[in-house]
DNA sequence: GGTTGCACGATTGTCGAACAAGCGGGTATC
DNA sequence: GATACCCGCTTGTTCGACAATCGTGCAACC
């Protein structure tokens, strides 16, 4: 026997406004009505009407632009994974889970990505490459310009699907990155490794050799787990790290 | 100069509370403090904690059980998917996308759930296989079926990042499915395929044989495309329908 | 003794009215 | 024409209140 859930009005509420949204009824980009508004629309207490957009908020909906006033909007992929990057913490994720997920994720990334080959992204590459030149040899911290790397080429895939699949795990990603590169026994060699692998992946995307990208990236992601190994960090330990990459 | 944002107190709530989970404070499968306690302890009305639990109710955080009261609890990958499928959907993804990475991670699933290979997916497996077939004959539709199939090779694979990763991809790939195996040009020999190549995935893993079960996988997938095209249906259209599978 | 019924307290869901603060827009002023 | 000011609208928050429901303990009943 299913226990009877009755219906909360603010749920209702939430349900209404995200099927308007759907539906196309509000448009994205336009403002949300008043709340005394979608009070009165609905019947309900202002109250009520809150705890529904609440919920619409949280789940990307709607978002404050500049004053008080909300906008209906489209979720952004990287606006949903922060919460699902949690809910892995939470269960104790293990570095290996990630990085088995991540190998599969990034070549995929590379191959799509070197299907679409653009000027514009090798440029990007470039650039990138260069400014990780100039980090390590001030000491700088690169994890931040690594995570930038490889966005650059998910990115260049347009898949959204892909972008929101790679999302939570870049987002856990990077505390293992971060700590590799700290590592005593990494710190020395690990950046070099690192730049080394990202020069033979510009390289490869600029001769359109797309077996060479898939390869590199290959070799790139499965290189940073041995060198977890070679630092030696359990691999099964979970990635516990509650860091965050900057965004700006 | 950034627009400065205040701090509003729900949120606060809910950052509060969410670290509290986080921290082990708050334990998970013990029932949440009472809104008027939680009301006292922040020095904000009742409203406002309210407000703030809706959003750790959508994320996951916490949930309601038999009664009323809320428990803590741990947000399931299957709980946050949905959200991000419907994102996607508003993104207008294309078929395209959802295809370019469902091949790689069910491949890659298959991959890992072979090295872990257990007797018990491959019985588990099998049974599919029988009920599929018995489908098939009795023309029922076999779309749950299929995503069973492949879901319990997700399973297997005991890794929670790929389990999140793939889940919204299976959700938005549904309607898909089912509109391919209605089609009028292919309903006759698609189910059929499909069984044929789920028979072969079943005995590359009984065979222990990991190369097998990548390519039959691969083949699988690859399949479903060339449906998809053979039947007429734009793969480049977007992913629209909103039919969602039973869960139970 | 076990079950049923009931009263009571605790808790959630909803409502109503109110006020401070910030933003936008109109208006007066120079 | 530019600037300052004022006023209304909207949001965030508070206080107070009440119905519905759930859990529980107690009592009555078979």
């Amino acid at each position: 026997m299913k226990r009877l859930v009755l219906p909360k009005a603010y749920q209702a509420v939430h349900e209404a406004l995200e099927e308007a949204i759907l539906d196309g009824r509000l448009k994205t980009g336009e403002p949300l009505p008043t709340e005394t508004d979608l009070a009165g629309k609905f019947g309900v207490t202002r109250h009520t009407v809150r705890e529904g957009i609440r919920v619409l908020e949280q789940t990307g909906f709607v978002k404050r632009e500049a004053g008080r006033r909300l906008f209906v909007s489209l979720p952004r992929y990287d606006e949903l994974a922060p919460r699902a990057s949690r809910a892995l913490l939470m269960q104790k994720v293990t570095f290996r889970e990630l990085w088995e997920v991540a190998l599969q994720l990034e070549v995929c990334a590379a191959d799509l990505a070197a299907s679409r080959n653009s000027r514009k992204l090798v440029e990007a590459l470039r650039e990138n490459l260069s400014q990780m030149e100039a980090a390590i040899k001030r000491g700088r911290d690169i994890v931040e310009l690594d995570i930038a790397f490889h966005s650059l080429i998910a990115e260049a895939t347009e898949n959204r699907v892909l972008l929101l699949a790679r999302e939570p795990v870049t987002l856990l990603f990077y505390p293992a990155l971060k700590k590799l590169l700290k590592h005593p026994k990494t710190r020395e060699i690990s950046p070099q490794r690192l730049l080394e692998a990202h020069r033979h992946i510009v390289q490869a995307f600029q001769d359109r050799n797309n077996a060479a990208v898939k390869e590199w990236m290959s070799k790139h992601i499965i290189d940073f787990r041995r060198g977890y190994d070679f630092a030696g960090l359990d691999i099964d330990d979970i990635a516990d790290s509650r860091v965050e990459p900057a965004r700006k």
